[in-house]
DNA sequence: GGGGAAACTGTAAACCTTTACAGTTTTAGC
DNA sequence: GCTAAAACTGTAAAGGTTTACAGTTTCCCC
């Protein structure tokens, strides 16, 4: 095993002079710098993490706790995350919630607790008081992503924001009739998107005003099968099918596509679909949607918490709520037209 | 800041006595057991996992390097792994490679030889030299899911069997005239499948005496655009297209679908598609597959690691080639049918 | 009650680094 | 060449745990 000591000898100076050349710190003359260098290439010496942490405090880690990974979602945001905190030079952790009740309770209280991360990455999640409080107690920096965390800094889009803008797209082609398919209620893993979009739609309907029929509204699960069944049920009944579906994600939008098909509409001629993301297929798809650039948003959060960390100045260290707004575009591609006449 | 010694008085025992109780370790008395844990209870503590680390040389840490974290394959994997880990007391560290050759560098350089895991699972790639001996010198454990590792643990289907397996499924229903949409070729970041599974491919076509077509071999990038835009190149042709297709990845079998029915042919009355994975949309898409229960795969590779750590036996920690194999299913379903009277 | 074994407990070293502080060398200006 | 300041370097403590080893207590059986 060759440590900082081995390296020491190698070059002839101490542990100390060591350790400052490694870390570019100040105070070595250009000489000793070099022979420190020359040693540890030699001796492909590699610090230890675990004693680094131990002597500095920092782990030069980040957990990041998200409640699914094969969702494209959640992925996506994890992509632009990773990739963005390592080229910083951080690791990360990863602590999914999707493993049921039980699994969740051990990551919030076993795993995050263990002094192993520097900082706190959620994605979309919705934390009880209990779960919050462990996390605010670690007194390190949290930031949220796409859902907002009590008392901590957060970045998301506008939800509720975006919901209007779907929908008055919609209104502004003329629809009148106008369905939402949303999500699911409230889960114990929930986020907040859904319930913020679905006030966005009820907003644009008021501001227009425009009927709302219960019928125009249902929910689903996010996937393409869930948006699938709910559209057929919606566009099913010739009374009650309104001419445009606003769906709370790109999947769902996908699966009302095939749903108004199956069902012999044309879209857009017949029905229009918008949907919400910014799925990449949905290019494939002609989906138009609200596209929250994912990706780059996870890797805007990755740097806010590093920033964070690196201020290295008390105040920024303490959580306090900060809300982000995250930019969203409307894409109007080919599923979307003008209201055609009955 | 309380600490192992704070517990220790505080229950009127030693840190050593704390350390065995909380360790779950034999030769502690009950009573001092339960005085250990009432206190450590009362105080809130929770051990230091560098000082864990640097005492132990375990950081009960596994290192997760995956070549994209956002395509369904990938996210499908690392959930059951990241899943099985938790379960298991392990924490993850996820390296993902997309982020470019420098990123990838860095990954392999620096970030896996910090000493901060205690084994390193892959999924679906190819190292280089280089890497595989940077891999290999930590002398730990490695296990690669998806593309055998050379000289280390592997869990992979049989990629060549699967490609033989779904072109023999549509030899049986009488098609004789059948293209593949396979990967793209080596790029730096490289996996294994594509070529296994077009070898599969032809040794099913050779086995069965049929014609082979360079026109029915297209390569494209495992997404459903890629596979849309090859399946309408190879579709397009009246003089040259195939009666089925085999794709080597459920999203590109979604891709040809949808090609096909854009051109007119009806699936799978004209044209049969399967693809393979075991998307969960395949479901949606009626598309036949072979599934490899991804997720589940994921799980194994991660118990199988901790399986070699927990055994805690020298002979085992060193690294032996070993190849497991993992069982595929053929899911039939409304994409392939008999071939018709053309 | 005595003896020995078994069970428990405590002390202190080890793990490997960073960094405060004190000590040494170099530099620059006169 | 002298002085003061600046730049560099080294020693040793600190960080929080585990665990070998040695020491103590308890237990059980005769």
């Amino acid at each position: 095993m060759i440590g900082i000591v081995e390296v020491a000898e190698r070059a002839g100076v101490s542990t100390a002079t060591v350790s400052r050349a490694l870390n570019g710190k100040a105070h070595v003359s250009a000489r000793a710098r070099e022979k420190v260098l020359k040693a540890a290439a030699e001796l492909g010496y590699v610090a230890s993490s675990s004693a680094y942490t131990l002597a500095t405090g920092r782990s030069k880690n980040i957990g990041v706790v998200v409640p699914f990974i094969d969702r494209w979602f959640f992925s996506a945001v994890l992509e632009g995350i990773v990739n963005a905190l390592v080229a910083r030079g951080y690791d990360v952790t990863l602590y999914n919630l999707s493993g049921g009740a039980s699994h969740r309770k051990r990551v919030f209280e076993d795993l995050v607790l263990r002094k192993r991360v520097d900082g706190v990455l959620t994605v979309a999640l919705k934390l009880s008081e209990h779960e919050l409080k462990n996390l605010t107690d670690l007194q390190k920096p949290i930031v949220g992503i796409g859902g907002p965390i009590p008392g901590a800094r957060s970045l998301t889009i506008d939800d509720e924001g975006a919901g209007r803008l779907a929908t008055q797209h919609l209104i502004s082609l003329g629809h009148t009739e106008i369905g939402m398919i949303s999500g699911t209620p409230a889960t114990e893993m929930d986020f907040h998107q859904p319930y913020l979009r679905k006030t966005g739609y009820h907003e644009a309907l008021l501001d227009a005003n425009l009927d709302f029929h219960p019928q125009w509204m249902a929910e689903a699960d996010f996937t393409i099968a869930g948006g699938y069944h709910a559209a057929k049920q919606m566009l099913g009944d010739p009374r009650s099918a309104p001419t445009a579906i606003f769906c709370a994600s790109d999947e769902m939008g996908f699966g009302a596509i095939q749903a108004a098909r199956d069902l012999g509409y044309r879209v857009p001629q017949d029905i229009s679909v918008i949907g919400m993301d910014g799925h990449p297929m949905g290019i494939f798809y002609g989906l138009s949607s609200i596209d929250q650039s994912t990706t780059e948003q996870g890797a805007k959060g990755a740097n806010m918490i590093i920033d964070i960390l690196e201020a290295d100045d008390e105040k920024q260290l303490r959580n306090h709520e900060q809300l982000n707004i995250w930019p969203i575009d409307l894409i109007v591609r080919s599923s979307t037209a003008r209201r055609s006449a009955k």
